[in-house]
DNA sequence: CCACTCATTGTGGATTACCCCAATGCCGGG
DNA sequence: CCCGGCATTGGGGTAATCCACAATGAGTGG
């Protein structure tokens, strides 16, 4: 399995406990937290992994966690507990972007479920990101000139064409053009293209 | 405002009357079912608008309908309405898709605000499909040659290494190339890259 | 002051891409 | 049987790309 964890918000020691050794049974690595403050002082963008948080909390609830988190760009995603049924809080949260909401009292292997699946999809999310931040590094790498050659290329533009737009030589152009797509690791324009569409579209 | 249209499904006539007055007060067209038999009857792909459904009628339940709807490839948002709460089943029916989940009494002006963005939210789908319809007709306007020749143009190689891999002549990889470029109307390989990668990612 | 990066330009040749003109063979429809 | 679409190939030429060798000037950091 993954090395995803399973971070279990709740102020209530036992469902803590009963929830951590639930999931550990599983194969799940848990960790808990007494609350929203406690979670949040030891977050970091690098966790991987997901949130069982239950709504109704000492302090900052669930709800405002959630919130929290999401304005720090967390993509962990998050499960809700809640002890009581309530609608247009569920849809709230579902359409703000959380993964699932469960009622207490709930089944143990249902949860478990909904956990596994929610591991695997923060695991390929990870890898998603990975990409992106692996383009996002070469494209820094580039200097100035290299990104408005690129873009100019990406355009559709002939050397000559862009060597215009530029006020250099074609010559100029082209060399920047050699250094482009050999730091974008491409071997043609195409290659580039296809590239930088993956990350926009 | 666009051309979309709101289709309530309701057993109940009051409420019938009532939502379809209520949209039309805002200028939001309005057609109303009594059942889910009575509205897949008439139901075509081409379809615009957004779906008010309830969830309790007899025969084909709202959930039911949404199921059938989304076997038949519809991408109408669907708004349920319901009269008790029940969190599973909103929380289930979100997953599946639905757009939003109502509990019955809603207030007016809210139930309208969420079918005007379930509008907008259609009306830019269609956009998109639209595109998407298009693109897939100019490949189907592709010979089976061309087709080839494409995709190897795609995947970086140069016409000679085409020819190769082909077991044709460079001469004649040159000319379905062409044809490829003036059938999907772009002037250079990497506008075809970009216009391909679209709609795969 | 020296090392290093970046931007710039030149010459010249090998390789490709792009196009016009022209032609052949196959196949399905009218 | 003729027409049109499709696949195929050739000749011949222009334009563009790719590269190796070579060099200058500005700006930064040690």
């Amino acid at each position: 399995m993954s090395n995803g964890v399973v971070f279990i918000v709740d102020d209530d020691e036992a469902i803590r406990d009963a929830l951590a050794w639930l999931f550990q049974s599983r194969g799940v690595m848990a960790e808990t937290f007494v609350s929203a403050a406690d979670f949040l002082s030891g977050w970091t963008p690098w966790h991987r992994g997901c949130m069982v948080l239950d709504i109704r909390m000492e302090g900052m609830t669930g709800l405002e966690l959630f919130d929290r988190l999401q304005e720090l760009k967390s993509s962990l995603p998050v499960i809700f507990l809640t002890g009581h049924g309530d609608v247009p809080m569920a849809v709230s949260a579902l359409k703000k972007g959380a993964r699932d909401f469960v009622e207490k009292p709930f089944n143990d292997n249902d949860l478990v479920d909904r956990v596994i699946e929610a591991l695997a999809w923060d695991a390929a999310q990870r890898e998603s990101d990975a990409d992106a931040a692996l383009l996002a590094a070469r494209l820094a790498s580039l200097s100035l000139r290299e990104r408005q050659v690129m873009d100019l290329v990406l355009a559709g533009k002939l050397n000559k064409v862009i060597a215009d737009d530029l006020g250099i030589t074609m010559r100029t152009v082209e060399v920047h053009r050699a250094h482009v797509f050999e730091k974008m690791e491409v071997r043609t324009a195409v290659e580039l293209a296809q590239l930088m569409s993956q990350k926009r579209g």
